[in-house]
RNA sequence: GGAGGGGUAGCGAAGUCUGGCUAAACGCGGCGGACUGUAAAUCCGCUCCUUCGGGUUCGGUGGUUCGAAUCCACUCCCCUCCA
């Protein structure tokens, strides 16, 4: 089959510049393709993974991938998708994000077969100003540039030159991989689409109107309810275990609607098309059993946090969930608890409202402890506590380092002893 | 500068004329519980503090009164209109 039909079937394809031409092109040979990321951070998160799920799969098909880094453009700021006009980073940090944007591409892209990771600071820096005007600025209508829709709809509020500039450094970029690194296709957003057409252009006037060079676009994601894909109440969902931790990556997709579980399965995960129809038809008819969900988390973290992550996210979910935290280990607490509420504290036992109002502030008032008490909401390291004057002492659980309260089903407070 | 309207609990909003029955209706939000699929919807309870005696609240200050969110004076802030 060819990669085109599957990516069709999974719902990946927006816009093709020439349908027929690369389906012929990828259904004969070995392909380069490239996706570029701006340096506005140093890690990606998972709006990042659904160009690069695409490339995967380009890759996994015998296709080679090519990961832009912009260390080049990110100083420059890419005016898509965005209102007004952007803050500059410094130097420094753009080449700190590059480093981390680069530490993750590898890991994502380094298993299965060839690919390449470039940075275009290290031709666009080199380019002088006149070589730049004679060499590409000649070749760029400005009417042509103005009527981008991304440059269209800045030109009420304003755009900067620089900005402006922007979509003539991403053709620059795409010619300089068709000649270098043997790409032909570029991929990207939905927003990305007067960018690649710059490239595509470009690579026309100056390799001739033969050149083999394509453009293709993803669907800008949304969930079913029409808001954004990818946010959540703590912000947006991280790639680096660090800002947000395996067990919160796999809790993010295993609490995905049944409305969009299989459109996400399609999309994120690489199991085959039977094995989503078989989920897919479990979504029909149990629900509640959230198979297809489950699978999901399951096969998102594998892909970005590995096996392992996958295992410690399922043994810590079972316990939060089932509120026997008892056989947590103290790693397990660590990332588990990351995004929660926690406190240092002393390791003096104490009456339990006193604990939970006085040293912990885990309750704003006595009032308010008694009464989440006595409703039987508490439960001090997964034992359910009713009694007002029940004497909390550290010392009984998790080596002493840990009491872990939780107040209803799934508020959960940890307070780390001193 | 002139004329009006307003500031009440996390938010919105009643209560003010006719002072006490008002820790202050109602709605939203938040929290807990039931149900459930770690869902949605629904239902029930709680939602100033408290050593459970009481204490402190209605922009601020002072006053009238046995008693003030409610009446009076001054003051601060917001909105609308006129100049």
């Amino acid at each position: 089959m060819n990669i085109l039909d599957d990516l069709k079937w999974r719902g990946a394809i927006n816009q093709e510049t020439d349908h027929d031409g690369m389906y012929e092109l990828v259904g004969k040979k070995s392909v380069g393709l490239y996706v570029g990321i701006d340096p506005t951070g140093d890690s990606m998160h998972i709006g990042h993974l659904i160009p690069f799920m695409i490339l995967k799969r380009f890759q996994l098909a015998g296709h080679h991938p090519v990961i832009l880094i912009g260390g080049g453009t990110g100083s420059i700021g890419d005016p898509s998708g965005k209102k007004s006009e952007r803050v500059l980073q410094t130097m420094d940090q753009v080449r700190h994000n590059v480093k981390g944007l680069t530490r993750q591409a590898e890991k994502l892209f380094g298993q299965d077969g060839k690919f390449e990771i470039v940075n275009n600071y290290d031709w666009l820096s080199q380019l002088s100003l006149l070589d730049f005007l004679r060499d590409y600025g000649k070749l760029f209508n400005v009417n042509t540039m103005l009527n981008k829709e991304i440059v269209a709809s800045r030109l009420e509020v304003g755009i900067s030159f620089t900005e402006f500039t922007y979509q003539i450094l991403q053709g620059v970029d795409f010619l300089h991989l068709y000649r270098h690194n043997d790409v032909q296709v570029q991929l990207g957003g939905a927003d990305q689409w007067g960018n690649i057409t710059s490239g595509i252009d470009l690579i026309h006037k100056v390799e001739g109107q033969d050149a083999k060079a394509y453009g293709m676009t993803i669907p800008l994601m949304l969930k079913a309810d029409g808001t954004k894909f990818g946010k959540t109440a703590g912000g947006a969902v991280w790639l680096d275990p660090e800002k947000t931790s395996p067990y919160e990556f796999y809790q993010f997709w295993i609490n995905q609607d049944d409305k969009d579980v299989v459109r996400y399965l399609k999309y994120f995960t690489f199991l085959s098309r039977e094995e989503i129809d078989d989920l897919a038809k479990k979504v029909e008819t149990q629900p509640e059993k959230r198979e297809a969900q489950r699978r999901l988390a399951e096969e998102v973290t594998k892909f970005v946090h590995g096996q392992d992550a996958v295992d410690q996210a399922e043994h810590i979910s079972k316990a939060l969930f089932s509120g026997d935290v008892s056989q947590l280990t103290t790693a397990e607490i660590e990332q588990g608890f990351k995004k929660m509420p926690s406190v240092e504290v002393s390791s003096e036992p104490l009456d339990i409202v006193q604990w939970l109002v006085d040293v912990t502030k885990f309750e704003p008032s006595r009032r308010q402890a008694r009464e989440d008490i006595n409703n039987g909401a508490i439960r001090i390291n997964g034992e359910k506590v009713q009694d007002v004057d029940f004497e909390i002492d550290p010392s009984k659980k998790f080596d002493g380092k840990f009491v872990i309260v939780r107040r209803g089903k799934k508020h959960y407070f940890l307070a780390r002893i001193k």
